[in-house]
RNA sequence: GCCCAGGUGGUGGAAUUGGUAGACACGCAGGACUUAAAAUCCUGUGAUUGCAAAAUCGUGCGGGUUCAAGUCCCGCCCCGGGUACCA
């Protein structure tokens, strides 16, 4: 009797839909487990392969923890905000929102055949209202904060002023960016606008001046993303940077507990170590270098104040606001022209150019605070404006950039720390012996660390200090689709819309695109103004605003009065699994950590990190077919009769008609019109006349043709098949090219285990009872399954059931009580079988009500074991040995051993080496 | 450039974390069943040499540690992701 998965999958659809089998509410009487998948963004292109990997790893887990006994909450929504839609409208003038909707139907109707236990309830789209309502709640809660270092969280702004009213700033211990001192008295008589000002510089979430791309025939403001090489993507027009006030976030508040925290997570080391990179915490100094004939001070930060005597140069970035004052008239000319040719470039742009070092010296000196002597101030690009303090001592001895500088300029380059050698490189590393250096030769390196902030700041010309990479998040986009910020000016200082005005929902524009005064799109909005006299805030939210707080609003999605019940969080607490892409680690990861903290210091969350473990998916990428077309004809070469004298244009071809690299012609052909005469002359394909294309990895892309859908996939093979075969493509972590070929063996799989429970006419099964090899076969395919979910290690759990499939089906095994355990077993990873199945005995619930089959270790004993005999690590034969035998008494056998003599032949043993329960090595 | 991952047969991958390299599949070749096809089943399949028994080589490349290395250490090459406004 065959599997039919059309029929079958359509009822338990129908069935799990109509019978809520997925909703999930709070229940006292069991523990909770959360597992979350990273929110979709519902792209137009539809679900292609690639997605579901993640989303299939987490429904298993999420099946398998309901059977253990576990309420899994398990939600899915969409972060429906987003540049492509906005692109999409201005193309054609059509509403994001419309085709948002589109695709997001298009999302759900796919997810929906995967047969994903989602609790579709709970479905929350970061572009709805009563959604983005409370992502703009929490930016007014910022809004509304300052970051108080002495207890260490966030606070109401109006505890911050009642310290100004009382003894001003003085004695504040906030995290700012406030540049004045005042006393009470002063902020008394300060005016609303420069109090506001004031504020404005401690709030967490504030206005600041900040470098973007602008691109001025467009108007707008570009991501790195659609800048290419200088110029806009779209259209090829100039980018220029430019500095723009922009709403920004203090994360840089948490940067300590963002960095401690990590320590408790269950993520991947490599994870961390992206995030703790990415915080970048350094432990230095900022030392004072007095300039030559001039007032001003050059402050530097640097992480090696060991190596002061050895600094042979100063390097300011082209930004640094004393680069004019300081250079002499004789450099100005080539200081301007290099500012001028930096000012465009990325900073990921100047960091990567190793290659081409340039720079300029100002003609200026600073006086080094020890020796006396003159040294050099340079300006380039690889020193970074914006961190630290945008200006370095540069130890050409000790420093890999500095000594290409020094190299490539020809500036001293001066040993200070023993152990290297300075004629080939660069010494970088921190252990040696001080030399050259005066009162700190001798010192091992990170005593002369100290010995020199000790005189630094004796001599009142630095101070330790410790820096962080990180910046603070900025937070405004000049863009239309997206949350619009609950702020209006008044005076032109930003104010907060009333609480019970939110949301504050998006306008209606237009057109989709900047003003001709290169105002946001919301600038057009017709009489769009707060209270009919103030202006909004014109710029929208970035993606990131509407997917930090996601999690928490799937525990309580409908409430209109809080973001999250406390009743919800407190059973639901935090993520436990969170499965998605390696690419959010230093976006997403971090600002929902945040946010989360940030919720946490009033109590609003009850744990202090949002997701306790982390998996990260790899990603599916296509395999892209490429035709060979002469230039200038429409003929076409197969790839082995190219030859170099050709010339041609490889391109790509739809991956659907073409098949173990031979393409279809006829579909070809059909495929665009420009093709219908497409001409193949018989000597310009293979022998067999056929057409090989040829094939590259590449990114899984609409434009690259190598879209696989899974829509065919389920309709041809069944959605438990692609399920299967998703998992069994490799570990989950990897990234891998999708290759559809080997999913035969999957469904045949299927086909053979559906054969397991039946006979030619029907369903059967029999009540006899198992014997021991039977029971052996289903626990240990028990205890691996087991050990394999708990590790999500997937791929190999399918080929245990593929094992155990082929072991029962040799047994010629249909014994209920083996083969319904097997099948509990199976239902996480194929949901529509298995239930049918369940039915089929007579089960009226469905089986997600079940018990997982419980281990019994005894079925497993073993009393000997076959251990491997090599011979100086190369295996010759095995030998079968019981299990309660001393390794002398292994020894005696061995040596008795007919295999072991005649391996042995003439040759000595020099030493026996016996590994108990796992082998045995003679060495000769 | 910097940070993080990865590299094992023709292909996807497995290997209890230092202990039998290639499980399980795909593909391919041969065979059975069938009028035929599909489906199903059986056999073989890392490379080289050999009739065979077997031997040698073999986990990106070059070294090292060890009785034993895909796994640990050092150096290099290649590919993927991130690099702060794609999501």
């Amino acid at each position: 009797m065959e599997y039919h998965h059309r029929e079958i999958e359509k009822k338990w659809q129908k069935y799990w839909e109509d019978n809520q089998v997925f909703k999930t509410d709070i229940d006292n009487n069991k523990p909770k487990y959360y597992v979350l998948d990273m929110f979709p963004y519902p792209s137009g292109a539809g679900l292609h392969v690639g997605h579901p990997l993640g989303y299939i790893a987490s429904d298993i887990f999420s099946r398998y923890k309901k059977l253990k006994g576990f309420n899994v909450l398990h939600p899915m929504g969409f972060d429906a905000f987003g540049l492509p839609a906005e692109q999409y409208a201005i193309q054609t003038g059509q509403h994001p929102e419309i085709t948002t909707m589109q695709n997001i139907k298009r999302y759900k109707e796919q997810l929906a055949k995967i047969g994903f236990s989602f609790d579709w309830t709970r479905e929350v789209l970061t572009c709805a209202p009563e959604y983005y309502k409370w992502t703009q709640w929490v930016f007014l809660k910022m809004f509304d904060s300052w970051y108080n270092k002495q207890t260490d969280k966030a606070e109401p702004l109006q505890n911050l002023i009642s310290i100004f009213e009382k003894n001003g700033n003085h004695e504040v211990n906030a995290h700012h960016g406030c540049k004045i001192k005042f006393s009470a008295e002063q902020w008394k008589n300060f005016n609303e606008k420069q109090q506001q000002e004031i504020l404005l510089d401690y709030r967490l979430a504030y206005l600041s001046n900040t470098m973007v791309n602008w691109c001025p025939q467009l108007g707008t403001v570009l991501a790195n993303d659609e800048v290419k090489d200088g110029f806009s993507e779209r259209g090829g027009f100039p980018v220029v940077r430019k500095e723009m006030k922009q709403w920004a976030l203090r994360i840089t508040a948490y940067n300590e507990r963002l960095l401690n925290d990590l320590d408790e997570l269950d993520w991947s080391d490599s994870l961390k170590e992206v995030q703790r990179n990415w915080i970048g915490k350094s432990q230095g100094a900022i030392i004072d270098f007095n300039i030559e004939n001039n007032n001003n001070i050059l402050k530097v930060f640097t992480t090696r104040p060991d190596t002061i005597f050895g600094v042979g140069f100063m390097v300011v970035a082209p930004e640094h606001q004393l680069v004019l004052e300081i250079t002499t008239k004789e450099q100005k000319e080539k200081v301007l022209e290099y500012i001028e040719f930096t000012k465009n470039k990325t900073e990921r742009e100047r960091q990567s150019e190793v290659k081409n070092i340039s720079g300029v010296f100002t003609g200026a000196y600073v006086i080094h605070p020890f020796s006396g002597e003159k040294i050099q101030i340079w300006i380039s690009e690889y020193v970074l404006g914006g961190y630290g303090t945008g200006a370095i001592m540069a130890v050409p001895a000790h420093d890999s950039r500095d000594y290409a500088f020094a190299k490539h300029f020809n500036l001293p380059i001066k040993e200070v720390v023993a152990g290297g050698d300075i004629s080939i490189e660069a010494y970088e590393t921190k252990e040696g012996t001080i030399i050259n250096s005066d009162f700190i030769n001798g010192l091992k390196v990170k005593d002369a660390i100290s010995k020199i902030l000790q005189k630094v700041e004796e001599k009142k010309i630095g101070f330790a200090q410790i820096n962080y990479r990180l910046r603070d998040a900025i937070f405004s986009r000049q863009r239309y689709w997206g949350e619009p910020f609950p702020i209006y000016f008044k005076d032109e200082m930003p104010y907060p819309i009333d609480l019970d005005k939110l949301p504050l929902e998006l306008p209606e524009v237009d057109a989709y695109l900047p003003t001709d005064r290169g105002e946001p799109p919301l600038a057009r909005a017709k009489n769009w103004k707060y209270k009919n006299e103030f202006h909004f805030e014109a710029s929208t939210m970035p993606g990131f605003a509407g997917s930090s707080a996601y999690y928490l609003r799937y525990m309580d999605p409908k409430n209109g009065k809080q973001l999250v019940s406390k009743e919800a969080n407190e059973y639901w607490k935090n993520v436990d699994l969170y499965i998605g892409g390696a690419e959010h680690a230093t976006g997403h990861l971090i600002y929902s950590r945040f946010w989360n903290k940030f919720l946490f210091d009033y109590g609003l969350v009850c744990e202090k990190e949002p997701f306790k473990k982390l998996i990260n998916q790899g990603m599916i990428q296509g395999v892209s077919s490429f035709v060979y077309r002469i230039n200038n004809t429409n003929i076409f070469v197969s790839k082995n009769k190219l030859r170099p004298d050709m010339e041609y244009s490889a391109l790509h071809v739809d991956v659907s008609f073409v098949k173990n690299n031979i393409l279809n012609i006829e579909e070809f052909k059909k495929w665009r019109p420009e093709f219908t005469n497409a001409q193949f002359p018989v000597e310009y394909l293979e022998d067999n006349e056929n057409y090989i294309c040829g094939s590259e990895v590449e990114k899984m892309s609409k434009s690259k043709y190598n879209v696989v859908n899974p829509d065919e996939l389920i309709d041809k093979y069944g959605a438990d098949t692609f399920r299967l075969y998703e998992m069994f493509l490799g570990p989950i972590e990897m990234h891998k090219p999708w290759d559809t070929n080997g999913i035969e063996g999957v469904a045949r799989f299927i086909r053979k285990y559906w054969r397991l429970f039946h006979n030619e006419t029907g369903f059967d099964i029999s009540d006899e009872k198992p014997n021991s090899k039977e029971l052996k076969i289903l626990h240990k395919t028990i205890k691996k399954i087991t050990e394999d979910i708990e590790k999500l290690s997937l791929n190999t759990s399918v080929s245990s059931f593929m094992i155990c499939v082929n072991e029962l089906t040799d047994l010629k095994c249909n014994k209920r009580e083996i083969l319904m355990a097997l099948n509990t077993l199976l239902s996480p990873f194929a949901p529509y079988i298995t239930e049918e199945l369940w039915h089929k005995d007579g089960n009226n619930d469905s089986i997600t009500k079940a018990n997982y089959p419980e281990f019994n270790s005894n079925y497993l004993v073993e009393n000997t074991f076959v251990y491997p005999v090599s011979f100086n690590g190369k295996l010759k034969f095995k030998l079968e040995i019981p299990n309660e035998m001393s390794e002398q008494e292994i020894n005696k056998i061995l040596i008795e051993n007919e295999e072991f003599i005649k391996h042995l032949a003439d040759k000595v043993t020099k030493k026996i080496i016996i590994v108990k329960g796992k082998i045995i090595n003679i060495v000769i």
